[in-house]
DNA sequence: TATAATAATGACTATTCGGTCACGTGTCAA
DNA sequence: TTGACACGTGACCGAATAGTCATTATTATA
């Protein structure tokens, strides 16, 4: 596990500086101090690995994102906290975010579109959902405007920062570009952008849909690896038992899921399972 | 020189629709209806075909731009020329662009790493420029912010267009930019960049400099090519023999040029030569 | 028409890459 | 000490690719 995780960290790293059809195994093990088979070892192949890689990133940034989201602050302080935080990701990740911005569109692997496809997805609709919260519902059709505004202007800052690497003040950055942000919010009239133009993009990049087969899966993943305590194996045995029901009952899954609360390596599988909880809160 | 062009739409477009390091020159040469033998007989290799690419069109887009800023007139119109002049760029351009955005052209060549610089650095100038005569000089240090938020502007809405083409209204477009330019110009009230985390970036990012040599270089590029009216073969000869003696006579370089300004093939010949005799007239 | 010059071909070479597999090597329990 | 087992190795394979070059086709010239 900690191999693994050594190979992807180093794969991302030469990736991000050349290019992925450019880096060959042979220089990721050779930069590993490993083998060409002990690669073999970790990873079924090298789509393997970048599946495993798109997965493991955007994970952790939409658990980062998520957090945000449900901090119970201003939609202002959220928008801050939601540029600090994509800031600092980027400091910390780096190399997956300039990979997966440039590798958008390559055809090298249908999974891995996909998956980007889904982040992107999921990235634009988290920051809809802090401009609704910052704005109201009184920017109406203009969001989509400000949403690829707010986009472009993290990516040009984030650009300049990558580009010439130094210690920035990233709080002075937040509060310029939140400030920024609130001015086109403020004072923008006209608008390119609408609600069919934008429709038009989604049919394309479907957001993920959260069901039990997903989480069933998930779970599966999880039951794999290491051993757990006995209380964690019997939550997600039960979990695996609700779900496999035609109407798992949601106080059961929550509860549960408090018990896998704490540990990292649950952080998706509790995720997934409260996102899943809520859409069916909203349905009935 | 025909098929040489053929073969960079072709590759540009087999470019963008996988990527550069996936698509052969086998494959290229086969979309053009050729052998491989005679890819070689146009350019050296795969490498000086993505070099002339990039030439090409780094040049359009430079002398599109410098069109834009000489024309007489407001430093707003000029902005909003600007903008509407890059989004007919992508519409007409759009393999290259597509490709551009996605591919990190860096560690393939070192002189493509040069001239992806160079051309950063004029697109730069160029937005600063326009920044200047639109809202003077008492926006001060604030401009560093606003180029890039302009550019961030840009990329955001260039990339929305590029991965989902369709007819979409430019004018709109331009408007709705020039807007947002304003608001940020006439609003902003912090500021992250300054002018000396600027200078930081220029040491890294050198200008062009453009010297008799540069000049020169093209003449001779120029005089390979295809045979020429008698008065454009003088002219190119003094020309030659003017930029050879110690101090070039402003005044012939500009005459000469004359003859060559309405021929495409002279047009970055011409552009060279006026900047040059530019920054002399500085000088003096 | 004959011959020289040029353009174009595609089989061939050398190299690289993803992936495999027979073969160590160290560890630990019996 | 033995043997079983997991971990790891790197030579090797087939496929693909950039680039070459002897040969052929086409055009220009006399």
């Amino acid at each position: 596990m900690s191999k693994k995780r050594m190979i992807m960290e180093k794969a991302i790293e030469l990736f991000s500086q050349n290019s992925i059809e450019t880096t060959s195994i042979q220089d990721i093990t050779t930069a590993c101090g490993i083998s060409k088979g002990a690669f073999y070892l970790s990873f079924k192949s090298k789509d393997d690995l970048l599946v495993e890689i798109v997965d493991y990133f955007m994970k952790k940034i939409i658990l980062k994102h998520n957090i945000v989201l449900n901090d119970p602050i201003s939609g202002e302080e959220k928008l801050r906290k939601f540029f600090y935080s994509n800031f600092k990701l980027l400091e910390e990740n780096y190399s997956f975010i300039t990979m997966s911005m440039r590798e958008q569109l390559h055809p090298i692997n249908d999974q891995i579109v996909q998956k980007l496809n889904e982040f992107s997805a999921i990235i634009d609709e988290t920051i809809l959902i802090l401009i609704s919260e910052t704005y109201g519902n009184l920017i109406g059709e203009k969001k989509f405007d400000l949403l690829t505004s707010i986009k472009g202007l993290m990516w040009s800052f984030t650009e300049f920062i990558a580009t010439h690497p130094a210690q920035y003040d990233l709080e002075k950055l937040t509060d310029t570009l939140v400030e920024k942000t609130n001015i086109l919010a403020k004072h923008s009239s006209m608008q390119f952008l609408n609600e069919s133009i934008w429709r038009s993009k989604s049919t394309q990049f479907n957001r993920i849909e959260i069901s039990k087969e997903k989480i069933l899966e998930e779970l599966e993943r999880n039951n794999e690896t290491t051993e757990h305590s006995p209380i964690i194996i019997e939550s997600l045995q039960l979990l695996k038992f609700e779900l496999h029901t035609p109407s798992p009952r949601l106080a059961i899954l929550l509860g549960l899921t408090a018990n896998l609360q704490q540990r990292d390596e649950f952080s998706w599988l509790t995720f997934l399972i409260k996102q899943y909880t809520a859409t069916l809160g909203n349905d009935s």
